[in-house]
DNA sequence: TCTGGGGTCCTAGGACCC
DNA sequence: TCTGGGGTCCTAGGACCC
């Protein structure tokens, strides 16, 4: 049978929720009617364009260069920071607003939903659907959205693509070698800026190159991600709207310093903070990881990782942060400079499935407490190490880590 | 005052086993 | 002693997404 999908993507997210929330606080401009951005702090060396607004666009500005390059790009550009709990807010009554279509919602980022509608139609059409929200959202919202209409996730979702913003776009079977062949092959959804040249000097420059390309060469030069990318260019995807809600395979927490650090010392008090934060929401999860990978940018963009499998999954800090702080050892070499510091956990699983271990004693109940006294302390005073100083003093919480992991 | 942070998935090579 | 080959697990790194 066939599908019946949509996608909806906030038309610059960021931006325009940021405009909605200035306004609602009493601004007396639209930054959406402005060269304006949303961007990260330069003087914390994390400058880079995360939204900009069409006028913006219109200077030739790109998401995720840097601000300076957007300065040059469109001098007198104005500059917003960003603002996740507001953004959660508005994606929340997106949410909302269309889980009154179907409950077959995928939340596939903070400004994106897939909607499976095949058993919600009733007598009207998917494109009618389409049209509906879109309105809808604009009118009880406040915010514009780009609309897909398709038969599978990846056609709606290179249809709410096309023209922007406050559109509503069909990309059925029979459209495309209309709609989508005459695409740019770059314009494809996971080809990014490592393959498309690959595909430039293969000749293939549309998406129509890619689709009547031998699909068997395609695998060869580039394996899975070849047969994946002929399907996708031929508007083949089975994959389907993940609407329940899915645990998490991994999580990690990594910071671009303000300045180059290259003392181990001061690395490790760092690489602790992280490793407090991960933990905290690997327990808030309930779950327990295996998988304990640290990873550093030096000051040339040059990136290591090392990881280590132990031996027991755990979410107790005291040992994770233990191996963290030995895969650092193994990596570092002597006066780097490190621009990057991240720790990440993986190959989870539930807390609750796991045995009660052998080696469950005294000592395991005693960090599990104290792990547990912490994150209450955490939830208390907001407390959040890196990204911002809590009202807590964060050089004592530091000092009673670093003494309990001595 | 140039380049974020959070993820997922894949690949290649080495170790080890039978 | 001319040295297969399949399978699994592990690690490092790459590509892509928003």
């Amino acid at each position: 049978m066939e599908r019946q999908i949509l996608h909806v993507d906030v038309n610059n997210a960021f931006l325009s929720w940021t405009a909605i929330d200035m306004l609602k606080k009493g601004s007396k401009i639209d930054i959406r009617e402005i060269p304006a951005v949303i961007g990260g702090d330069e003087s914390k060396r994390s400058g880079i364009v995360l939204a900009k607004s069409m006028k913006a666009k219109e200077c030739g500005v790109k998401t995720a260069e840097t601000i300076y390059q957007a300065r040059i790009k469109c001098p007198g550009i104005k500059i917003f920071p960003s603002n996740f709990k507001v953004y959660r807010e508005y994606s929340n009554k997106l949410y909302q607003l269309l889980s009154e279509y179907t409950d077959k919602i995928e939340r596939f980022s903070i400004d994106e939903c897939f909607l499976d509608m095949t058993q919600y139609l009733m007598n009207d059409t998917l494109l009618n659907k389409g049209k509906e929200i879109n309105k809808r959202v604009k009118k009880e919202l406040g915010f514009t959205v780009n609309v897909g209409v398709a038969h599978n996730k990846l056609l709606a979702k290179m249809a709410s693509d096309f023209t922007k913003p406050d559109r509503v776009h069909t990309l059925f079977e029979n459209e495309i070698p209309n709609k989508m062949w005459t695409l740019p092959v770059s314009e494809l959804f996971m080809l990014g800026k490592r393959t498309v040249p690959k595909l430039y000097n293969m000749q293939i420059r549309t998406i129509g190159d890619l689709a009547k390309t031998d699909k068997k060469l395609l695998q060869n030069k580039f394996g899975k991600h070849g047969i994946m990318m002929w399907e996708y260019a031929n508007g083949i995807d089975n994959s389907e709207v993940k609407y329940l809600k899915e645990k998490p395979k991994g999580i990690g927490n990594s910071v671009t310093l303000p300045e180059d650090v290259s003392n181990i010392e001061k690395l490790e008090e760092i690489l602790l903070a992280l490793t407090e934060q991960v933990t905290y929401r690997l327990r808030k999860e309930k779950m327990m990881a295996k998988v304990v990978n640290v990873q550093l940018r030096n000051k040339d963009f040059v990136d290591t990782s090392h990881q280590r499998k132990m031996l027991n999954a755990t979410a107790n800090t005291k040992e994770i942060y233990h191996h963290a702080k030995e895969l650092l050892e193994q990596m570092y070499i002597k006066g780097t400079p490190i621009r990057l510091i991240g720790v990440r956990v993986d190959d989870l699983t539930d807390k609750e499935e796991m045995q009660i271990s052998l080696f469950n004693d005294d000592k395991n109940e005693k960090q599990e407490k104290l792990d547990k006294t912490i994150d209450k302390l955490k939830e208390k005073y907001g407390y959040n190490l890196i990204t911002r100083a809590g009202k807590m003093d964060v050089e004592n919480l530091i000092k009673f880590r670093k003494d309990d992991v001595k």
